[in-house]
DNA sequence: CTGAAAGCGCTTACAG
DNA sequence: CTGAAAGCGCTTACAG
């Protein structure tokens, strides 16, 4: 049952504590600029009635909307889950509030999710998807927006960059994958550009350590457990079995290592598999699996201090921060 | 590289339409009321300029803030990622803007979220934790905002509520496990009232059957896999070995599943497991998992309906949704 | 069908 | 240190 009672405004506030709605404003916004005792009155105000300063009005006074837009596919079993929680993190302790946009796999609702965000003015817009179209590159420059392509880490970015290079992530998965002495190696990834970036840079290495050219598997985005076990198949039906399969996520790979297990191959004498994101129950499955982390929490913090250095000076020194990557080796390959 | 063009407002529009702010508002809000001639030059205008409407304007001068402000304690390998990810397409699809609330797994900094959504003169705030206590509440009973608990169905909802009982849940997983034929039943679960519910239901309908009272091990929120290894080693050194254990979620389970495995148990012949959640991998491992599901986008759905009920009338009818939950029946046991 | 004008609840330069 | 007042960009009852 909700009491109908009206919600208390700052002008509520000022009156009850003798004072212009302008003192209660800088009270709430700047303690230490007001008397100590005139505080007081307003401190005991603010607990008797309630009052929750209206942040619509605010941002509307200040054009600052505190809102961080971010937009990712879909959120259940995905490898942006620790970044998507370390942005929030991040930028609810410095007062923002953020704004999930769900793209759908194949980003299909991008450019209503961007709409939907300058529409209530975010402050910025922060996308790990693909690289939107022309016309919403135009869209995104006219506007003073911040925009943060995260994850992939494009040559020129919109505006500013914070990610990772995919093509470095396959040359070195191909180094690792040669020292430890495999030669047929089959890649089950996905269409879209980064995962072929990943593959043209493993391929590049491969070919340099004159490997034969490694078979492939592509599935739609986004990749789950079930395309593991399809790749599985596939592979058992292939000529040659490869000594080794190179996965573009943890769940493919769980997967492909729970059916070569049922199979009667051991797992990575057998049948070695790399995967993709270092997932929480890489380090748990047996065997552990061998996979590539994106230390998510690092995005997140060099998103919000690029978000910082804008506020106070429009003028972002780096615009493209490079956090790499790291191989965790574990059982699996 | 941001070009600092002025944002256009509506009255930028209007000028160039030569009609007044009012009539272009009406035709972004309304455009059948608006003539079809002055609707088309509106709209080219609003094209020329790259005009977006100023959400926040709008909802301080409506006081509808499209905003729905949800509560969980975090995102990654979680239960409620479903629940969430159809909360956000079903909001998203209305016109709202969802705004996730991250409250740790303690609940922690419910209050403080809680603030943060009034702030922003949220709608509705989604709760999936746990009662919050007495001074929040009268700060939610005070204002007209929509509060939702989900999840968990309370006798008295402090406002509404969409759940399923938990001790429901636990009542049906004795009833299955009987029928099944298990005697011996370990409980793995989290401390807090919830668990406690489906504890408190499973061991009422196993001493109904005459069965020897459940041992039981407790871990805090969120239980992840790693809890699974710890649980599967103090079950080990228990005097007698139970033929089931029963986990408040599918990754305990499935770690339970993987550590019996590698000590030369069989599952569910040896060892039966029950989960919890049915995530997607529940469906996928081997043995599959059984397990409770609850249906997340129902509870989504249902949410969404009562804030459209509200909308329009300010009664609910039905002020507390079961929306129930599903043994899904599989390998483990 | 359209316009002039008040109002949503804040913030902040300007005076004092 | 504090107040009066303009302004943020919309919406909408009221007139016409």
């Amino acid at each position: 049952m909700k009491s109908p009672t009206r919600t208390p405004r700052l002008e509520d506030v000022a009156q009850l504590a003798g004072v212009s709605s302008a003192t209660v404003s800088r009270f709430v916004n700047n303690p230490q600029v007001v008397a100590a005792e005139t505080g007081k009155r307003i401190r005991a105000a603010i607990a008797q009635t309630g009052y929750v300063p209206n942040a619509i009005a605010g941002s509307l006074a200040t054009s600052r909307s505190r809102l961080v837009s971010v937009m990712i596919p879909d959120i259940s079993p995905s490898v942006f889950n620790s970044t998507v929680e370390a942005m929030i993190d991040e930028l609810t302790a410095e007062g923002k509030v953020v704004m999930i946009g769900l793209t759908g796999p194949d980003f299909a609702r991008l450019g209503a999710q961007v709409d939907a965000a300058l529409a209530r003015q975010a402050e910025a817009i922060i996308l790990t998807g693909p690289m939107p179209d022309e016309a919403l590159n135009a869209k995104l420059r006219a506007r003073s927006t911040t925009v943060i392509q995260t994850w992939g880490l494009p040559e020129e970015p919109l505006d500013v960059a914070v990610g990772f290079s995919h093509a470095a992530v396959g040359e070195e998965s191909a180094a690792f994958a040669i020292r430890r002495g495999y030669r047929r190696a089959h890649l089950v990834s996905t269409v879209g550009l980064r995962a072929e970036r990943r593959r043209d840079g493993f391929r590049r290495r491969w070919a340099e350590a004159g490997l034969p050219d490694p078979t492939q598997e592509l599935f739609p985005i986004p990749l789950h457990f079930g395309h593991g076990r399809a790749a599985f198949r596939t592979m058992r039906r292939m000529a040659e079995q490869p000594d080794l399969v190179v996965c573009s996520s943890d769940w493919v790979a769980q997967a492909l290592i729970v059916e070569a297990q049922a199979a009667g191959l051991r797992v990575p004498d057998d049948l070695a598999v790399l995967g993709f994101g270092n997932m929480a129950f890489a380090a748990e499955m047996r065997p552990t699996i061998t996979t590539v982390e994106i230390d998510g929490t690092r995005i997140a913090r060099e998103c919000a201090a690029m978000l910082r250095q804008r506020a106070l000076s429009q003028e972002i020194v780096e615009r493209r921060i490079d956090v790499g990557f790291r191989l965790v080796v574990r059982e699996s390959a």
